[in-house]
DNA sequence: AATTGTGAAATTGTTCACAGCA
DNA sequence: TGCTGTGAACAATTTCACAATT
């Protein structure tokens, strides 16, 4: 099962894995079987086995898989085993947020650095860092070695604000404005969009949908 | 066409015709061809030919679809061509940025209630809605007529009040905690999960990814 | 006996290509 | 002519089922 190219699905399946190996260590499982691993996401054993084998064999047949090794094996794949420094733009209400959301830290994401446009927040503080204006982006980008940024600006602003920051050389953008930017082909860009899921919730409602579900194909 | 299951991707895609229909409202098109309306959402004019078909014949031959009425056909089968009842539960960091949520207001999602176990949070207000405590929540939902709910309480005590806020009849529950909750089969539950996303980005940097990859299939 | 790893089959989702209509 | 609507072709993903392994 050697290279067949790997999925959208897969990855987001191996944060969920990461997830509940977190939970089955926390409980002191030594191994878990794909069938515990799927129960655990809701998903089947199968797809677990055959996402897991797209980067190698490492259960054992009888037995499962063990949990720590799985665990830092996942955490290598995705990525989240060392820390990124991430710079964070727009200090607004989903912005001072995202600050403090411990699961980002806890994977590994430091948010480094605050930008804000707003003279007004310009020296504020959040959780100890404090925001700067943006024309320090560039060079506080480079002395502090960001690889990843993360933007809660208004969706009004949003376009702008990025190719500053594709300019300043960042490769890899998570999106908070509901809104399609336009990024180099060589700048990874991920948008979340919150109102997504509660459209989804809206549509289950007035349709009736068959139920259990839980995010995508996920 | 009839009749086909809709999937998941066809609704999360119903959400961008959605949005792109609004910027192509405000910039005063009367129509948009198939083409346009895929250009702006990164997807294909096939798709959208054939995600909208499934909901009926919207456009017309030679000409493409109205703007205006198609994004009011869309409004209608989301079912965001009304106002939805929110209540949000726990007004932390994520909680209370997310009262102040433009988007979620604009589409109709009302946010009239807000709840915290935290008897310091309790009575504080936020946007001009005042904290109640969680022993209310039974009545305070009925009498509020509340059809949706958005969790915003930390992983550790999700399950609790999720199982409160079903035995309150709620079919509808938004989940912000990075974890995998349960709920009867007929709640409809989704999970917002922040940190995939930039797992997805660290995935892709450490693995140099095929670039230009912005949501799911979306 | 239990459970993985994986080709093959089944299913689901996407794109093609063109008939049909304005 | 231009563009929709859609069946048919194609591609991707998931599930099945079983040999291999402990």
């Amino acid at each position: 099962m050697r290279d067949r190219r790997i999925s959208e699905s897969t990855i987001h399946r191996l944060s969920h894995y990461y997830r509940a190996l977190t939970a089955l260590e926390r409980e002191h499982f030594d191994t878990v079987s794909s069938r515990e691993l799927a129960n655990r996401e809701e998903l089947t054993p199968a797809q677990v086995r055959k996402d897991l084998s797209f980067f190698g064999s490492f259960g054992t047949r009888g037995l499962g898989y063990p949990v720590k090794e799985l665990k830092e094996k996942i955490a290598r794949i995705l990525g989240i085993d060392r820390v990124w420094n991430v710079a964070l733009i727009g200090v607004g209400n989903i912005g001072s947020a995202l600050v403090s959301y411990k699961e980002f830290a806890r994977q590994g994401f430091n948010i480094k650095l605050l930008f804000d446009s707003d003279q007004r927040k310009i020296g504020s503080n959040h959780k100890g860092i404090t925001v700067l204006g943006m024309d320090d982006l560039e060079r506080q980008l480079n002395e502090n070695k960001i690889e990843l940024v993360i933007l809660a600006v208004p969706a009004s602003s949003a376009q702008v604000i990025v190719d500053h920051v594709v300019n300043c050389g960042i490769k890899a953008i998570l999106n908070f404005a509901p809104i399609k930017l336009a990024v180099p082909d060589d700048v990874f860009l991920r948008t979340e969009n919150m109102a997504m899921e509660l459209e989804y919730l809206s549509f289950s409602l007035v349709n009736n949908l068959p139920r259990r579900s839980d995010r995508k194909k996920t």
